[in-house]
DNA sequence: GAATTGCCTATTGACTGGGTAGGGAAAAGA
DNA sequence: TCTTTTCCCTACCCAGTCAATAGGCAATTC
C-alpha cells in the first residue's frame, strides 16, 4: 500500500473545500464535524498544505483555510505526492541523489523506473474537480 | 512504497534460479553467498514461493530450490502479490470481499479501482525471463 | 481582554518490516 | 545406522511508521 489516510484525508478536506465558496474561509472544526476526521490529525496535514501553498489560512473569528486555486488546477498527484512524501513504488527510487548501490546493474530499476512514472502521470492526469463534480452531487466522501 | 525488500528478495531468486540450470536443486545456500541476502529471511520467503508452487524443493543432499516453469511463464506480478501479500495501491482495495463501508459514495474510489489495475497489468506484463536476458549477461542484480 | 482559530512539539499504542535464533524433519551417502 | 546436508517451522526482537491524542502558544477579531 502506497496511498494511506493521511493522503486520503489530505483529498477529502481539499475537496470538501472545492465544494465550498472559495472566498470564504472555513474552519477546520466545520470540515471534520462532517467529514468524521480527528481534528488534531488533520491540523497536521492541513500545515504541510498550507506551508506548500496549497491552501491560504487565516487565523482568528473568521478564519480558517481556503483553496489558494481553482479546483481544476490541483493535480490529485501533487496533493498525494506532497502529503504522503512520494508516490514511488519502491525504495530505490526514493532518494535519487544518492541511489541504490546496484542501480547499474539492476535489471529490475527500469521496471521500476517505468511504473514509478505510470503512477505519477496517471495521478497527474486527475483534477480535484474531477473528484466533486461528476456524477453524484454533494454528497461524496474520500 | 508498495513493493519492499521481501517482494524485491523473491524476484532476485527467481531470476537467479533462472539463469542455473532447470533441472538441478539449488541450495539457498549458493544463492544467498552471491546475492548478499540474509539466508534465514529468505527461507521464509522460500517458503512462500514453493507452498504456491512457484518453486519445487528437495530435502538432503543435492537438495536445494528449482522453478516449476520456464521463466517466460512468471509474470513478475505473480511473484510479487504472491509474496507482497497485495500491489493495491490503497487499503480499500485491499479486503475487496468487505468493502469501506463508504464505498458506494467515495468519489475516489473509481481512481484507486483504475491505479490498481493500471499498477497489476503493467507488472503482468513483464516477465521473469525479461529481467535475465536483454542488456546485460549475468551479472544482474535485483 | 475574551473568544476563536491556526500552529507547534511531544507522546502514545498498535502495527509492520527486516532480521535472528533454535531446532525439527526429510533425504542422501558412507 | 549414523552423519551430513538441506528445507521447514515457530517464536522472538528491534527499529521505524501510522494514526491519533494532549497541551499549550500565537495571531486575529469582536
Amino acid at each position: 500500500m502506497m496511498i494511506s489516510t493521511r493522503g486520503k484525508y489530505a483529498l477529502r478536506v481539499m475537496a470538501c473545500l472545492a465544494r465550498m465558496d472559495q472566498e470564504k474561509y472555513i474552519p477546520l472544526k466545520e470540515i471534520t464535524e462532517s467529514e468524521e476526521i480527528s481534528q488534531k490529525y488533520l491540523e497536521g496535514i492541513m500545515g504541510t498544505l498550507s506551508k506548500a501553498g496549497l491552501v491560504e489560512s487565516a487565523h482568528g473569528k473568521g478564519g480558517g483555510y481556503r483553496l489558494s486555486r481553482p479546483p481544476e488546477d490541483y493535480r490529485i498527484g501533487e496533493i498525494l505526492r506532497l502529503t504522503e512524501g512520494s508516490l514511488s513504488p519502491v525504495s530505490c527510487l526514493e532518494g535519487e541523489t544518492r541511489p541504490c548501490p546496484n542501480a547499474a546493474r539492476c535489471s529490475a530499476l527500469p521496471v521500476w523506473r517505468k511504473l514509478d512514472s505510470l503512477i505519477n502521470n496517471y495521478l497527474d492526469g486527475i483534477y480535484l474537480s474531477d473528484l466533486i463534480d461528476g456524477s453524484g452531487g454533494d454528497n461524496y466522501v474520500i
